[in-house]
DNA sequence: AACATTATCAACCGCAGCCTC
DNA sequence: GGAGGCTGCGGTTGATAATGT
């Protein structure tokens, strides 16, 4: 497992590439006896035809007596996790925190593991927070599995029928959460408002939603929060029979986070609890930790609109999820909606 | 068995920031 | 203050291993 051109030479006649038994043998030996010192002066020193960059980079990453070998532990995972989502890509930062452990190594396991992890979760491995873009969808199998759908009907008893349902009722759900947070991107967002409605290219299609009035998409939002209302009833099976009524008493402010709402133990199959998608309420969240760590130009944010809209663009375009997502809309306002 | 694809991870590259003069 | 050198960090690469077809 190497990188590089083995034996490779620079410009200057330095050695690149991998690293040999002999040439760690040498860089151990006079670290040993002199420290590192220089750098930059080190491999003339230690008789090291490599430049200081490689030496140090060979002993901070693989040679040091205290690195710790093998595979993380679940309590790693969990820190590692933990740090990113505060500290953002601070490799160095989180190493800090795992006594033994490289920000090299911690780096590749995130890349190659931690970030496939959440992602099948459904968690956005950048944010941290449910993903909105719709790409979701087509890995709803293992959104599901992730959430540990077996454990849940062992755990429970849960003849398999019923399994049967509340898987059902848990894509369902997911699909709930997901319209949820695009709705309330577009609520929240300025550009919309200032636009009367979707700027993007993906919205003037199928769909002729364009000039939507500030007080539709409020009535939307309050139809939404009736089908939430409805969906989360203790009996998932249940909920597809749920009549949609006005639960709220004609309040129609839309809650700031959804998953104050949801009591998590009536959350089908561990699904991530649903946090607001909208900008402003995650910059709320950022400044919480560490504002400076989110780079604004990140266009994987699965919060900003553009990703939203382009993925609701694909979305719309799908012929075979066109109907459920007509279903659901027809079904959330029948009066208040048209599509053409 | 042969080939293709995917996963892993050591090592490199470029840049930002710190330090010294 | 700013130029130059050095270090550390984060992103990326690519050889090899593992797995799939």
């Amino acid at each position: 497992m190497m990188g590089r051109l083995p034996g490779n030479d620079d410009e200057n006649g330095l050695k690149k590439g991998p690293w040999t038994p002999e040439e760690d043998r040498v860089l151990i030996d006079y670290i040993q006896r002199h420290g590192h010192g220089s750098w930059r002066a080190l491999p003339k020193l230690a008789g090291l035809n490599r430049c200081g960059k490689s030496c140090r980079l060979r002993w901070t990453n693989y040679l040091r007596p205290d690195i710790k070998r093998g595979r993380f532990s679940e309590e790693e995972e969990h820190t590692i996790i933990n740090l990113h989502a505060a500290l953002g890509n601070k490799w160095s930062a989180i190493a800090s925190h795992l006594p033994g452990r490289t920000d090299n190594e911690i780096k590749n396991f995130w890349n190659t593991h931690l970030k496939k992890k959440l992602l099948q979760m459904g968690i956005d491995p950048v944010t941290h927070r449910p993903r909105t873009d719709l790409n979701i969808l087509a890995n709803l199998p293992q959104l599901l599995a992730a959430a540990n759908f077996s454990n849940l009907i062992t755990m429970n008893n849960i003849p398999l029928d019923s399994a049967l349902m509340l898987q059902s009722d848990a894509a369902h759900l997911a699909k709930i959460q997901l319209l949820h947070n695009i709705i309330q991107v577009l609520c929240t967002s300025p550009t919309m408002e200032a636009m009367n409605f979707p700027a993007g290219p993906s919205f003037r299609g199928n769909y002729q939603l364009q000039g939507f009035a500030p007080h539709k998409l409020n009535q939307l939002q309050s139809n939404f929060v009736n089908l939430e209302a409805s969906q989360h009833q203790p009996e998932l099976s249940e909920y597809h029979h749920q009549p949609l009524k006005d639960t709220n008493n004609n309040n129609h402010q839309f809650p700031s986070s959804s998953a104050a709402n949801i009591p998590t133990s009536t959350q089908p199959a561990q699904l991530p609890a649903l946090l607001p998608a909208s900008t402003e309420c995650r910059t709320g969240t950022v400044n919480q930790t560490e504002n400076k760590n989110i780079n604004p130009n990140d266009i994987s944010n699965p919060s900003s609109t553009s990703t939203t809209f382009e993925a609701w663009g694909d979305l719309v375009d799908d012929e075979a999820s066109e109907s459920y997502w007509r279903e659901i809309i027809e079904q959330t306002s029948p009066q208040t909606w048209s599509i053409s």
